[in-house]
DNA sequence: CGCTCCATGTAACTGGTTACATGATTCC
DNA sequence: GGAATCATGTAACCAGTTACATGGAGCG
């Protein structure tokens, strides 16, 4: 059981889902790619901690939808009682950052510009989504879902993912200042 | 050639260092372990992207200081001009975060409440650091380093990191203000 | 006609971690 | 006496990516 395994049994605590909805629902916390999923689905599946049935589809192809078992969820509060490993960020645009003064700053600035368009995509989503929970959820404005809410999980992730994504928009921003113009 | 690769020259492109001392490094922005640097940094070296001096100690086991070649410069210049693949961010108490209403209050808290000692101790460093490059650097108060100085980098990198910090200071504080206390 | 989406799976490979191995010094 | 730091290296393993494989539906 890695954290992945547990990725996908946290997935199938709130809803009924396929291998590939898995993969696509997991993506923004857990990157992972279907050749990774599964295989460690059939695992769990053979572990009695997930049971799958399988939907057949007209027009798209038929799909094995997976739900989770007393066994999983058992496994999952287990997971949830020791404490979570320290986080890992891997970003090539740190190193890169390290070494800015190599290239001219026309290059450097191309660097930080895209990866400011690709923050703007982000939070635009993320704004998307939370309003989106947050209406499913039903609580009125300002409110927050309760802690037995099956929202709150969600609504805690994307807040953290916005917050993130602003203060990464933030430090390009202000990176585009330190990096002198092309005309200077 | 790997980002952690380019990782390494990166470091080097900066200042004379051994393989431990690189790894020591690079643990904030890339983290790698020893068993991982050394083969790479001995390919380098085929490759005379970097040299090696033997350094003799009394006190300590002798060690390999390692120095970027021309060509080594040229391939981080090269690099730097692609764009930065997106970045990649593993957190599992992101997925515990998702199924905290399975487990009480009790045990949620304390998962964010150990994450939070984890990011208060990492922010004291990262101020630290930052002060001291500061100094280095010898700019005024107030101003950063300039475009061609060697520490401009290294700022720009622990501001991301002061920033990302504090970012996730707040939202663990907001997170342990939405589980309900012990005795409610 | 090629591209993307849906849907599942396996094989080969690269990246990253854990463990094995050695050995002196310093600190508790 | 045991643990931590410095310093290098290899071997075995696990995690993650890329590529191979199949195939229908819908879009431009």
């Amino acid at each position: 059981m890695n954290t992945l395994a547990y990725g996908l049994l946290s997935l199938l605590s709130h809803s009924h889902l396929s291998g590939y909805d898995l993969m696509l629902k997991l993506q923004p916390f857990w990157p992972a790619k279907h050749s990774q999923i599964y295989p460690l689905l059939s695992n769990l599946e053979k572990e009695e901690q997930v049971t799958f049935e399988l939907v057949a589809q007209t027009d798209k192809p038929d799909k094995k939808v997976y739900t989770i078992t007393e066994k999983g969820i058992d496994s999952l509060r287990e997971w949830l009682s020791v404490p979570a490993s320290d986080p890992v960020l891997r970003d090539e645009l740190m190193i890169k950052a390290y070494c800015l003064s190599f290239v001219d700053p026309a290059i450097s600035r191309k660097l930080f510009v895209s990866r400011l368009e690709y923050y703007h995509i982000k939070l635009q989503r993320y704004e998307e989504k939370i309003t989106h929970i947050l209406k499913k959820s039903g609580v009125n404005e300002g409110e927050i879902p309760s802690y037995q809410s099956p929202y709150l999980g969600a609504y805690i992730l994307l807040n953290k993912a916005l917050m993130s994504c602003k203060t990464n928009i933030e430090w390009c921003t202000w990176v585009l200042k330190v990096i002198p113009a092309d005309n200077e």
